[in-house]
DNA sequence: CGCGGGCTTCGAATCGATTCGAGGCATGGT
DNA sequence: ACCATGCCTCGAATCGATTCGAAGCCCGCG
């Protein structure tokens, strides 16, 4: 227990500033302004100061003193959701999460992980870090519910926070996008080509991992803000004949999506076409995830795409494995997006009045939508 | 630029322990205690602490104090390759930081993400974080070559390293896999099921982001231990008839590398299969995603899996949208490899002894490999 | 020769909490 | 009635660096 004062594993002490300044002879304000740069010194002290160093193994100051100093930890917690493999497996986070990196990193801050959810003790509401690992900001991207425990608990202790895709929260910079006008001009697309009964797969609504036909009831207790644009959006321009809820952004959950809503379960499990005449012409999905599922969902059904069925997407990913198609998509600026976050943390650190930033978006047709073929015979 | 005593952006001031004990009329370190729980305190005097916490709007002692005191951040650095975007589009760092971070979280320590390259500017060898960022270890994941930047930064400040997947470091924990004897197990597989002429997609050899024949000259200049393990797995069994190196594990690269290695590219560009009579039957993926990509591939060229082609991976992904096939793969328990190197993390904290720990694979068979069909007819 | 001005360097306070040994007070035993 | 024993609480040192105002020194100018 004598571990205390300075004692590492591998038993080797480590020097301090002063310890350097009392062997360069100088003292420990002057040794400091040495590594820091700031205030005026001679080229020889620091040089001498320098040398000491060396000579003693100090390899510049230790950032726990400059931290206690500053106030400052240089760590920005980034509340990722329940387990990171989730979060991580939609490559929408990661490139949001890749500029927010980024963008920080080019402002000295660096980003602590922070499960949403503990992940030790699955009856606490929230992970330790988020009671106790220090941190200058705070920022929640996915899924900001209504009532978000993470969310309190980081208020409570007065960290600022930087909210992406989310509700509006009192004090706290806002990004997102044009989720509902770029649904909207999807779909218009869509009907553009003459496309009259749209299906629709949806994000999920809440954390509740729900699935399955989505009805007008539960509608209304959409408690995610993208999902709830997405809907909007869709619903501006046509009423969708058939909607279904996905429990994650997925590619199998999309591919499940589409055999429920163009198909129908042989006996022996398997799904089959619908009939041409009263089945969905195409398929609005609310992430691109969703619509590659869609897409193999539809072609293990034995439907063409586009000539029986077509298919659009949102966020615009590539997704080189869908070859020979490309997807019809709204293309939204991920690491774009996570940059403005990184900006906002940036701004909000400088004392900076919390504003909205809303990126666009821009709809890009690729292979997947095609206009209606009435008589296309099946392959 | 009077904010250095507490002024924060939102105007709060925000109290300290200090102010607290005098406010419940006790000294700070009974106050501490109160917080801590830490050393006997009465029940009364604990609760005039923390009303008198709760009126000053206190949360808790300040991290960075307790850090200072107790010499550790509470932080692990976790490297990252170049950028999340490319390190985390492979499933498979995914899952182990997901291990990783869940086993450090029970340890009360946080993940903070380090870039191995700098983020801001291309001219330094190592992101700033390397240099200064608090942290209590660093581990170090994917592709540590011979000579590491970052890895020697990190040396020279004397902060405690764990290796993932690498070559051996003094003093460094060392978490492994049987890359070689897994790799071998498929390959003996193949070559049970009557396969001669089998084909090797490899993992990248280095950093140069080089992809195309891999000769045995080329062989020689592997620098990363995983490729080497697997590459040395492959010829323990038999000698591939053709072998080509992919600059990551993607799916894409994987396509790419079924087509070069099993067509023949016409003159309108499109790849045609080789005369089955001396084209490879098996292919056998480094990686996961490239054997899905592989497997793109092999459709693409009107090839029929597994009568015509069987293809075998590592890692045992998840795949779903591979549907309806399944691919042949060598299973490795990555979460337990994050928690193994999160373990490595903590023993090194408490002390321990570095030691290196290699985790056991097992080969599943899936619905992508099978007997040699010579005569099958191509679909 | 004396004094003012400009640089560098120094001292000491400060950041916020933890911790250890000492001291105080009350209780119980003899 | 006195002393020993415990249980709480307190003071003060400590962690490692930054920073600000003051002090020292040297030089040049009057």
């Amino acid at each position: 227990m004598s571990d205390t004062t300075g004692t590492r594993a591998g038993g080797t002490h480590r020097p301090t500033l002063a310890k350097v300044a009392e062997r360069a002879g100088v003292s420990v304000s002057t040794a400091s302004l040495a590594f820091s740069g700031a205030g005026p010194i001679t080229p020889e002290t620091r040089e001498r100061v320098l040398t000491a160093a060396e000579e003693l193994g100090y390899t510049g100051p230790n950032p726990l003193g400059r931290q206690l100093r500053s106030g400052r930890s240089g760590v920005v917690g980034v509340v990722v959701g329940d387990q990171l493999r989730r979060a991580f497996r939609d490559p929408v986070a990661v490139q949001v999460l890749d500029g927010l990196v980024s963008t920080l990193g080019e402002n000295g801050l660096g980003v602590l992980l922070i499960p949403g959810i503990p992940s030790d003790d699955p009856a606490r509401a929230v992970d330790p870090l988020v009671e106790s690992a220090a941190m200058d900001v705070a920022v929640l991207v996915w899924g900001v519910g209504s009532d978000d425990a993470t969310l309190a608990a980081l208020q409570r202790r007065g960290v600022p926070v930087v909210i992406g895709e989310g509700r509006e929260v009192e004090g706290a910079p806002l990004v997102g996008i044009d989720d509902r006008e770029g649904t909207a001009e999807a779909v218009r697309h869509l009907v553009g080509l003459g496309h009259e009964r749209v299906a629709e797969v949806s994000l999920p609504l809440d954390n509740s991992d729900r699935s399955g036909p989505l009805v007008a009831a539960r509608l209304a207790q959409v408690d995610r803000t993208p999902t709830a644009n997405r809907l909007a959006g869709v619903r501006d321009v046509v009423e969708p004949v058939a909607s279904w809820e996905t429990e994650a952004s997925l590619v199998e959950h999309g591919r499940s999506a589409a055999l429920a809503l163009l198909g129908t379960p042989g006996p022996d499990g398997a799904f089959r076409a619908q009939d041409a005449a009263t089945r969905p012409t195409a398929i609005i999905a609310h992430s691109d995830l969703l619509a590659a599922g869609a897409l193999l969902g539809v072609r293990e059904l034995g439907l063409r795409v586009p000539d029986d069925v077509s298919v659009a997407g949102f966020d615009g990913l590539d997704l080189p494995w869908l070859a020979p198609d490309v997807l019809t998509s709204v293309l939204q600026p991920l690491a774009d997006k996570g940059a403005a976050l990184g900006r906002a943390v940036v701004g909000l650190l400088a004392g900076e009045e919390p504003a909205t930033t809303t990126l666009h978006v821009e709809l890009v047709v690729g292979t997947t939508t095609g206009p209606v073929r009435p008589g296309a015979p099946v392959a």
